[in-house]
DNA sequence: CAGTCATATGACCGGTCGGTCACATTTTGG
DNA sequence: CCAAAATGTGACCGACCGGTCATATGACTG
């Protein structure tokens, strides 16, 4: 955690060393990282910086922990619907919620992204940080689903969730792409109405698969798709 | 590409230099990655490295090459089926293939992982060597399926291509996550017969979801599903 | 044997890194 | 108003980086 004086600091300066660190972390890993460029962008001595944090790592850390208090603060401002009205209802506004986080604050995507998906010295530190924040956030909705009858029960709870917390976050990566546009640009530029419904296509059609899927399926029980039967290599 | 010269090395010298790149670049990424300590690791001089390698790019580049390379020979020699047995039976096996690759040669996937998702300064010419490689392939594979009806035509291709590509990849880190295994155990040890049945488990559940997604459905038109109303925020 | 040429080597270069510390400056409060 | 405490600063440290190069070593040719 970063020193008592660094929290003293006056709000625009503490924010504009917290957004300069976003940056560099956001476009290099943790090894590539530099505190001096950090201090350099920030305008302030390198000095200054470890008089406010202990060392690369409780940076580090701190910033995890900021894109995680971040995430959940903009999802409970997305105005979450009822539960009641049902899980692939839910999971398009999951979609819809998490995308545009994504897109407005890519770096803090890109930073929690390389948290996850790179071998950092102190792997484990970060993941308990993180993890309740997002697989365990969509664990607990695939349990409600079931429950409800919404997910066939014949899906294993691991397996959905695996699925969907891989959709949510690759989407990311996916619409920028499909809207012919980089990230940097969807998440400056107001959207286009046509890109808009484009997007709320994708979601449309995603869910639709998934629902397909997972959901609890009208017809009893096909026991066994055409396809499945084992076969060994 | 690396100088005529290093072709000419004695086979396991040549190959030990590869083996310590590609364990240096899968731990760290471009820039971390440390041509001091590929050198020292393979116990060559650094100028001799720099004989037969352009420069540190020079390398990169042709490990790509080479994991590329790798993966397209280790699914040719896995054995394709027929593409008549059906997409989803084509899939099936395509998941299995890849997950093996990636638990064999873990370090390879991680390379070509991070050469997708991580802002190299010539990030577009490695995509341009792998690309064809995997999500070209993924959209063949899911055209065809949909021109023998194997899926539903109403499924956008790229759509597609985004949902199982995403998931074939992220086997690699779902499997071992299940098994209680890290990674590293997955490759080195033999999987158990239980092991074994349940990775075709998830193998079929997987299948089973993603056939019932996008699979043609028997009921000709489900117009608009139950929760896909668009509801803007 | 000598001479030539490809290859191997590690000291060395300029630069950057994370981190420190003696000192300058500002803020505090009696 | 001044001393003491808090905060700001950048030169400096040892380590390591990618890359170079003069030189050593060995292998081929005549």
């Amino acid at each position: 955690m970063p020193n008592a004086t660094f929290f003293n600091l006056p709000e625009a300066k503490r924010q504009g060393i917290i957004d300069c660190a976003i940056a560099e972390f956001a476009i290099a890993d943790y090894d590539s990282a530099s505190i001096s460029n950090i201090a350099k962008q920030a305008k302030i001595a390198k000095g200054s910086f470890y008089q406010y944090f202990a060392d690369k790592k409780d940076l580090y850390l701190h910033l995890i922990d900021l894109a995680t208090q971040q995430k959940i603060a903009y999802f409970k401002a997305s105005r979450p619907p009822e539960s009641e009205i049902g899980f692939f209802a839910y999971l398009r506004w999951l979609f819809r919620a998490s995308t545009q986080f994504e897109l407005i604050y890519p770096a803090l995507g890109q930073i929690v992204h390389r948290a996850f998906y790179s071998d950092l010295p102190f792997h484990d530190e970060v993941l308990k940080r993180t993890q309740m924040a997002s697989s365990g956030y969509i664990r607990e909705l695939v349990k409600q689903g079931i429950d409800r009858g919404d997910i066939d029960a014949s899906v294993d709870v691991e397996l959905a969730v695996f699925i969907l917390s891989t959709l949510v976050y690759r989407l990311r990566d996916f619409i920028p792409q499909q809207l012919d546009l980089t990230p940097a640009q969807l998440a400056q530029d107001q959207l286009s109405p046509d890109n808009r419904t484009a997007i709320e296509q994708i979601f449309g059609q995603l869910v639709r698969v998934l629902e397909q899927g997972m959901g609890r399926s009208p017809t009893p029980t096909p026991p066994q798709s055409s396809s499945s039967q084992t076969q060994t290599h």
